[in-house]
DNA sequence: ATCGTTGCAAACTCTTTGCAGGATT
DNA sequence: AATCCTGCAAAGAGTTTGCAACGAT
């Protein structure tokens, strides 16, 4: 199956980069939207499982939130949730203690750490 | 509005004390389907919506999965959920290295941890 | 010209809501 | 008896899929 570069695909390549942070279907709509008028939210959807595929979006997933995606390939990092407009960003590093103590009998592959807050655009 | 108390809320409310651990809806429809047969799954969200109004269930996101509850009031802890069997279990404490750095600007107000692996029943 | 991709609408899943009958106080 | 609660079915929201037309190669 080959894969064809169509204006929606690129415009939603695009809306990741200039973005530059983890950013839902809806809000990656908007931004591709200003791109290609009259895109569909399917056409996002079926490029967003596209490019997952690809291994070049990856998803970050947000308690309590639908799914957002970013960019693969940024190494362990957490993420940070502006209460008030929604925004989802990228935070360096990681800040947890060594190994987390679990109970007996219990193995961790694998963790989440997420920060919610007020970001510095609505302070 | 007085409460009344019903088989089913009953039902619902022992559900989450023998399980002892977070439950999504679906959860504790087969938990309460064992006492009252035929209970309904809308039954089971308005049961749960009345029961975090009243404080005695609070919600529990897990990222990438849909809402659990858990009984309310037992301080700061995180989860656990099960890569088999897809439990979601009590992490007592925090294993949290101090206040996390974030950029200029930006304000934490709470965090969520998670951790994934296999529990003891499916190791 | 081929065949992958798009937009539209319908289908699905999860959750919420309206309503008439049933249960609790 | 009054009225809150339940089950059922329909309605919403978010996401996925079928299909005919479109467009990149």
């Amino acid at each position: 199956m080959q894969s064809r570069n169509t204006r929606q695909k690129e415009a939603i390549r695009t809306a990741f980069m200039t973005e530059g942070r983890p950013l839902s279907p809806e809000e990656t709509l908007s931004y591709a939207q200003e791109q290609v008028e009259g895109i569909s939210i399917a056409t996002i959807y079926r490029n967003i499982s596209s490019l997952v595929e690809e291994r070049w979006l990856t998803p970050v997933s947000i308690p309590g939130e639908s799914a957002r995606y970013e960019i693969a390939g940024k190494g362990h990092h957490h993420h940070f949730r502006c209460n008030q407009c929604g925004k989802v960003f990228e935070m360096p590093g990681c800040s947890l203690n060594g190994k987390p103590k679990l109970p007996r009998g219990f193995r961790a592959t694998s963790h989440e750490f997420f920060i919610f807050g007020v970001c510095s655009e609505c302070k």
